[in-house]
DNA sequence: CTGAAAGCGCTTACAG
DNA sequence: CTGAAAGCGCTTACAG
């Protein structure tokens, strides 16, 4: 059958083809590697691809997946960026699956649960074949999407109950860290009555929860207790901790003598109050911060960072990704690292 | 022509033809929005419609962009996620090609020049219809890349010379940092000699080339000269700025009277620096960082960072990819900000 | 108002 | 060693 040349700037196996005198057949099998097993001539072979470069042929990957019914490519949804722990997970993501011969799609989210939503369905359309949710705020509803059309998911930071997740031992984490905390704070003078305040997160989100447990762990370790006003789970962001702290501080007209601050985010708050009230006496506060940040170690002496494990975390992953078979519904947690001033 | 009901995980709109007792065609002019044309009864696309619901129907993207000969797809490359510039950037980017109703992929090439070449080449393969290259190391060879197949490129905060550019104003605001600089720094004692140190990034880069030029200028303007040890392009990493930094001092064996640093990645390093020998001395050093971090912008009441304008540059972009055809090969440059501790 | 059919660019079983 | 042909799941001009 007589097709034609195509016009377009992206010459077709038809096209490379005709100008080598061979077939469609030929000319694929030699561009996508199988042309071995059909025991085709190496000079043929070499023809065939010089004529490619020269033409700067390019494989129409939407041709390919579809006749394939493999697409190739594995998708990443994370809430974003702008942070050490889930950039780092990006970067970590697409270079193993690069690794593995997938091509990666990884998209923020903005803990928006909408956009969690909209974003795994653009991703399903595109037939992704794995789906690795990072952090999102409902992920056994997009875990139920993906099931429903065969896709696996993985989840990473936040766990569902739907598949396989991969998480930071956060309890183990918070009493690690909160125990620093303690070591580096006065003992309280009265009624074993801790002064170390716990702000930032959300009460119902998975990895607060356990960070607050710990926190508690850890006190009672101690034999201290803790006041219902040093438990502030007010949300991630930089200004609700600054709101919140300033709150706490017009409450209890004293600073607290260490603080478990739950996020970098929060941390921002934390600091831009000090720096309003003159940063000098953060010098004076025991700070640890569940999340790490370069410059956030840098400031004062006084501060300890929990530094999740990135790179075993991913390692877990494309293990899963190897042998998708072995897979149960399974919580993987991993130790964080602590990093002291 | 009898098609087979496929059996996979994914319904067809053959599948949803037999269920709905139509054909192929109606059923893809209703998914795909083009059933008013056809004058399709209301009650028959909504019974489609909810068939298509009930059976999770996705649509193939893969059969589309064959079909139809467009992707809707756009993507970019970026040097990484972790930092403030460019994580805005890749986050703005997304947003914004998911408000025109493409599907925006992002991928971090890590100023790898054979990644950054590895990356657009998957990328065109999987036919995108432009290629945002941030920060590339070598735009020119991408966009030729892309020309052969007739692929629009734009770059974005390094420019080249074969399709439009959006870049900051670095000459300028490279002047008005120094001129901060300068501002919080004694005058020197002898020779009018500027003792103010210009350290990170490289020579042969375009920014930091921009930027020494503007570091020069304000110089010139208050008849301060500037001693050759005084410039020290020492790349980007960190250590390589704390290197170049110990080295500087060892040299001159006196702290500089304020540095211009040249991205937050050098900034680290000078902050560790600093931390290594004592933190406190960094109060009498102004600071000014080409860049900016929350965290940095804390640290220090002696500090200035230049904030670029990642809204603006953005909305310049959408207008060019809106408008394809104005294109010049031009160098479009936004004002950065600056950002007083 | 609706359907049959062609074709996007590949891959691969089949036939020689 | 190589080619003709079918088919992946869509879109859309064409015909009625």
């Amino acid at each position: 059958m007589q097709k034609k040349i195509s016009n377009s700037k992206h010459p077709t196996i038809y096209d490379l083809a005709e100008l080598t005198n061979t077939s469609a057949s030929t000319v694929g099998s030699v561009l996508n590697g199988t042309w071995r097993k059909r025991r085709i001539s190496v000079k043929l072979a070499e023809k065939i691809l010089d004529v490619a470069k020269e033409k700067g042929y390019s494989p129409n990957m939407q041709a390919r997946a579809l006749r394939k019914e493999r697409s190739g490519i594995v998708g990443m949804i994370l809430p974003m960026y702008d942070n050490r722990y889930f950039s780092s997970i990006a970067e970590s993501f697409e270079q193993k699956a690069r690794e593995m011969g997938f091509f990666p799609i990884v998209t923020c989210t903005r803990r928006d649960p909408d956009l969690e939503l909209e974003a795994a369905r653009s991703m399903l359309n595109h037939r992704i074949e794995y789906l690795i949710c990072t952090g999102a705020t409902d992920p056994d509803k997009i875990a139920n999407l993906c099931k429903a059309s065969g896709t696996q998911t993985i989840n990473i930071d936040l766990p569902g109950s739907e598949s396989v997740s991969i998480i930071s031992d956060n309890f183990s984490g918070a009493i690690n860290l909160t125990t620093d905390i303690i070591s580096r704070v006065p003992p309280p003078s009265k009624n074993n009555k801790s002064r170390i305040l716990f702000i930032g997160g959300k009460e119902n989100d998975h990895n607060t929860k356990e960070r607050m447990r710990g926190f508690r762990e850890a006190h009672k370790h101690f034999n201290l207790t803790i006041d219902d006003n040093y438990i502030r789970p007010c949300g991630y962001a930089g200004y609700k901790t600054e709101q919140s702290f300033d709150q706490f501080i017009k409450e209890t007209k004293q600073l607290p003598s260490g603080i478990f601050v739950n996020s970098t985010i929060s941390l921002e708050g934390i600091m831009n109050w000090f720096r309003r009230e003159g940063i000098e006496s953060l010098d004076n506060v025991a700070l640890g911060c569940f999340d790490w940040d370069p410059f956030a170690a840098l400031m004062g002496k006084n501060t300890a960072m929990v530094r999740q494990n990135v790179p075993a975390m991913m390692d877990l992953l494309f293990q899963f990704l190897k042998n998708p078979n072995e897979q149960e519904h399974q919580i993987h947690q991993i130790n964080p690292d602590i990093i002291r001033a």
